[in-house]
DNA sequence: AAGCTTATCAACCGCTTATCT
DNA sequence: GAGATAAGCGGTTGATAAGCT
């Protein structure tokens, strides 16, 4: 199956967004909402496709954007998580409220990369693919650990959070924020499970997780 | 001041996954 | 179950600001 690029129709527009697109396409999800982006940019008026527009929101729109410099807590979590579960960025972002994946992808690569890899060159050391296989059995150390604990009935799941965010009211956003700085990363069951069901696990039974 | 290099980050691209028919 | 379509994700690029010579 060929599948045509979203962006291929021409007349569409490209590069970096303008104070008027912006507040078109805010203005539009305020009344509308994004059930579909596809079709969101031509009722917006907009000439952008959809991808696009998701993107702008998501990293840039969105109202619960946190903006400004990383605060040592989160460099300490970006560090963790990016040691246990790598590259996943949006599983990361789901731990820094208020951060998208792709700010997050950008804090690693200009910042805390250096930062680790300059760590790591000592004789302890281990490779990219040590740490590939250290990863996934982290995952699994991490989910054998926090099943075997028990956990707080308030325990906030990454989905939970992620439809607090979707919800337009403030209110429940502030709530999963709250809840979220109130635990330890490890102790997340859900969050460790759904990520190993759903990347690891199922790259494991195409035989490509090397635990 | 001008030119060059480096750092940063918004945005794009292409692939994968999920959902619908 | 297969194919089509939409959404999501991670890697990469390109513009530009900042720093250096």
């Amino acid at each position: 199956m060929v599948r045509i690029p979203c962006c291929e129709n021409m007349g569409l527009k490209k590069g970096p967004w303008t104070a008027e697109e912006d507040l078109i396409l805010v203005s539009y999800i305020q009344r509308f909402g994004h059930s579909n982006w596809r079709a969101l940019p031509k009722q917006a008026g907009l000439l952008r496709c959809g991808k696009s527009c998701r993107l702008r929101w998501i990293n840039y729109l969105r109202p619960d954007i946190k903006r400004g410099n990383f605060s040592n807590e989160e460099e300490e979590t970006i560090i963790k998580l990016h040691q246990i579960i790598g590259n996943r960025w949006s599983a990361i972002a789901t731990k820094l409220p208020g951060r998208t994946d792709n700010e997050i992808k950008n804090y690693w690569h200009t910042h805390l990369k250096k930062r680790v890899d300059g760590k790591q060159a000592t004789p302890s050391t281990s490779s990219s693919a040590d740490q590939t296989t250290k990863t996934s059995s982290n995952i699994k150390a991490v989910i054998n650990n926090a099943r075997s604990s028990q956990q707080p009935e308030s325990f906030p799941t990454h989905q939970n959070i992620r439809y607090a965010t979707e919800e337009k009211s403030q209110e429940p956003v502030a709530t999963a924020v709250e809840a979220i700085n109130g635990f330890s990363t490890v102790n997340d069951t859900e969050f460790w499970y759904d990520i190993f069901m759903e990347a690891g696990n199922s790259r494991e039974m195409h035989g490509d997780l090397r635990v």
